[in-house]
DNA sequence: AATTCATTCTAATAATTGTTAGAATATAAA
DNA sequence: TTTATATTCTAACAATTATTAGAATGAATT
């Protein structure tokens, strides 16, 4: 080995593309939304807040790490992860986040209105109760979310919605609603909205990539 | 939720926080380096090539993002990972990048003189034959990085005593020869060192932080 | 064929980050 | 107490990245 020191800097070089694509909140955001299912440049653009423009370049980023594909339908362009491992990679960054910064420990205990959010150690139980029907798991995600990929048991009644379609529920049973993950604020709003109407409902913080149920590829 | 979209940006900027640190190449090797065990600044910086200046101004975003732990131990300022999780980032980070990034993936079989690298799936044969005494594991890191972790039944001779400690390996059995990970070039510089004198010598790419054997917390 | 629409590419500027040098700090040794 | 050593902090400049606007592309619609 000639020069020990340039092959190494090639090659730190080379995953420091990856980390830089998790270095921006917007990629972040992002990679977050389509970890539920392949979306349009504009309904991405749309969802994040941000300028078509900003978004195509952000997604660019994206591409030239190779972390998702794209495909064209018709008019539009489909971005989707290129895979699994990287709603992982996803899942975990955030995952460290929580554990490490305080900062973000607060600004998350501040937004659900109560600590009764479920933690991944009631998955099983949650599991077994919908499978028996003693709980109903809420997808509040907009319907090509959940055709994407959903939570097992799970039932879909979008956000807006959830308001014209209450009689769906029933009051006599806990009402578990979820969305996107932890920063999507959806199912805080579902719950609020549930509780309000009288409603046992109760909020559940992770998304299906949390949960590790996308597709593989 | 009033302003759903300041509190996004929020957890969003949070959560970027820990990506930025994996996206520098020079923040990256650090954390390898820190997956061996702590280390002072000095070493640090002598190990990647910067200037020790620059080296504790990357150290100093890992310990913002609380991702190193510090000690002060006489002079010196001792640096170690905060976590378990920390090194299993990278981990899965750099498996990502191998993974997806094609001129990564031609990078690292450069290195390689012979694609004889025993892959992950050869763990259990691995630490089977080990066990036996059948193959010797061999671990050529500096003698502190073994006895802060090192893999099982791995015995320890760092790369630049091998030459004078050669009679210690036995010629009958093959040697397996490990690093800090697979952009470490000391296993391969010991096994073409083994090979040049006789030796049956086989690289194992991984280290301790991919085999996941560092401490918790 | 012309027009529309969604998206990307290019180029420019604004904002952030990397890098370096000099001053400051805090401990250890004399 | 003084000096040496290891490291950090501050400030400056260089390099990179984010953002925006305008031109270009390429498929769908008229």
């Amino acid at each position: 080995m000639k020069d020990a020191r340039n092959i190494k800097d090639l090659l730190y070089e080379q995953v420091a593309r990856i980390g830089k694509v998790f270095s921006s909140p917007k990629r972040l955001e992002l990679v977050e939304l389509l970890c539920q299912g392949e979306k349009t440049v504009e309904v991405l653009a749309r969802e994040v807040s941000i300028s078509v423009k900003l978004t195509s370049a952000h997604l660019r980023e994206l591409r030239e790490a190779h972390l998702v594909e794209t495909e064209r339908q018709g008019k539009n362009i489909c971005y989707r992860l290129a895979n699994k491992a990287v709603a992982e990679l996803w899942v975990q960054i955030h995952t460290l986040a929580e554990d490490r910064l305080i900062e973000l420990q607060l600004a998350l205990q501040k937004i659900a209105t109560q600590p009764d959010d479920l933690v991944p150690s009631d998955r099983d139980s949650l599991l077994k109760a919908a499978r028996k029907g003693e709980v109903v798991v809420l997808d509040v995600r907009p319907a090509e979310e959940y055709l994407a990929a959903h939570l097992p048991f799970a039932r879909s009644i979008p956000l807006d919605e959830l308001r014209q379609r209450l009689n769906e529920l029933p009051k006599d049973r806990s009402i578990v609603a979820y969305c996107r993950g932890p920063y999507c604020l959806m199912a805080v709003d579902a719950v609020e909205l549930l509780k309000r109407e009288g409603y046992s409902a109760i909020h559940l913080r992770d998304g299906v990539a949390e949960w590790g149920l996308l597709r593989s590829q």
